[in-house]
DNA sequence: AATATTTTGTGATATGTATCACTTTTTAGA
DNA sequence: TCTAAAAAGTGATACATATCACAAAATATT
């Protein structure tokens, strides 16, 4: 128990130059909190006065649109959630929702400040997660924006399988609407489009299961749509 | 001369918190440039060591995506540039041109990081900016993707008039193509949807100079698309 | 195990926008 | 002031993708 912040400090590195006062300061300030598929983690409007840590699992990032929820992004454990939402203002900003089982880390932000003023590296690499995590966002909505659906929908494809699963094989996720949601398209167009990878010989699929047989071509689609 | 730091500020709240010996600091390690409408300020891909202040004028921020470059969006001074870009790792992730005459503010990065570390009100403001900066870009998104072209317009003409000029009637500071850009859509839908705001009498037009006439016309067009 | 609910699969049709092609107007440069 | 280049205006056509409408399959739920 009295290790967990440790642990969490070993695996991310913003957390790697926490003293072990500081340490300990987080350790007897947070809860770990499990959550099971489909879970809320963070809503959006919300009050909240924590910092979120993922320690495990796996969650999608939403927003509310003009018109419909957007899922803004997969994030995989380890990582902040809603840093930026927490550190604003304390409505939460956007929903955080797990799309495995997951297990997340409250940390009391009033806590997490202190620390951040107190140590300068710490600080530091918040602000460069931060500008990163900008950047990062600028890029990804202009892929969205600019690439048809069935390039969109390669990417999504390819980042499950060499980031998240690190796997050619893998079950995905989420659901062919989340999907569409993600790669702004309907539920429809995706599953037409991913007929078309299985009948191309791109990608095999039995229900949920995905193995990504020709991963050039799917590179290839995703830069060309 | 020696108080332009000073003016600055007075004007930004996260230089409000800075002592006299951190103005200083800046004060002897900032170069003031003036660009000219169209000038590049930030190039994308360039080597860069110094934070970007926006003093006075007006900037579109760009970014190299799959197909083509994409206006992020517009910026308007007091504001910092790229500080993302620059904070993150020392090559421009994206571009920042001039769309009016500007005056630029450039301060070394060693001694701003410095300031960073020393004032810890600073970097509270500064990781706030950060924070409102990404929950905006997620924001922006949102729209872009879910609004059709009419809606996005709307908002850019509804964002130059109460953001930006602070008036019911100015002159447009870019392109339609860029607007085009901006709002992912070709410039002949622009133009179209410009034409059609005219001709609706919710907007009027003489060459680049533009009147809202009906806004609460165009606020609905914003929701309804 | 039975039933309700969500997810997936697929055709037919509608539609917002891109693209192309060309002209006119405006702006910038020599 | 003349000329070249950029920007704006507008029709015709093409196309990616949404939407609608159902059926089948898979997952939850009681």
């Amino acid at each position: 128990m009295k290790n967990e912040c440790l642990n969490c400090a070993c695996v991310m590195k913003s957390m790697q130059s926490l003293k072990s006062c500081q340490l300990e300061q987080l350790e007897s300030n947070h809860a770990v909190v499990q959550f099971r598929k489909g879970d809320p983690i963070i809503k959006q409007g919300m009050f909240s006065t924590n910092v979120v840590f993922l320690k495990s699992g796996l969650v999608k990032i939403h927003i509310t649109g003009p018109y419909h929820e957007q899922i803004v992004r997969l994030a995989k454990a380890p990582t902040y959630l809603g840093l930026p939402t927490t550190i604003g203002d304390k409505i939460n900003q956007y929903s955080v929702t797990a799309v495995q089982d997951s297990e997340v880390c409250f940390i009391d932000l009033n806590i997490f400040k202190r620390v951040l003023e107190e140590n300068k590296d710490f600080s530091s690499h918040i602000i460069l997660e931060l500008c990163k995590s900008e950047l990062e966002s600028y890029r990804r909505c202009a892929n969205r924006t600019q690439k048809q659906t069935r390039g969109n929908l390669a990417d999504v494809l390819l980042d499950l399988s060499e980031n998240v699963f690190e796997s050619a094989e893998f079950v995905l996720p989420i659901s062919q609407s989340d999907i569409g949601n993600l790669v702004d398209a309907s539920r429809e167009s995706v599953n037409r489009l991913l007929s078309e990878l299985m009948n191309d010989g791109i990608i095999r699929m039995e229900g949920r299961k995905i193995e990504i047989l020709n991963k050039s071509s799917l590179q290839l689609i995703s830069q060309n749509g």
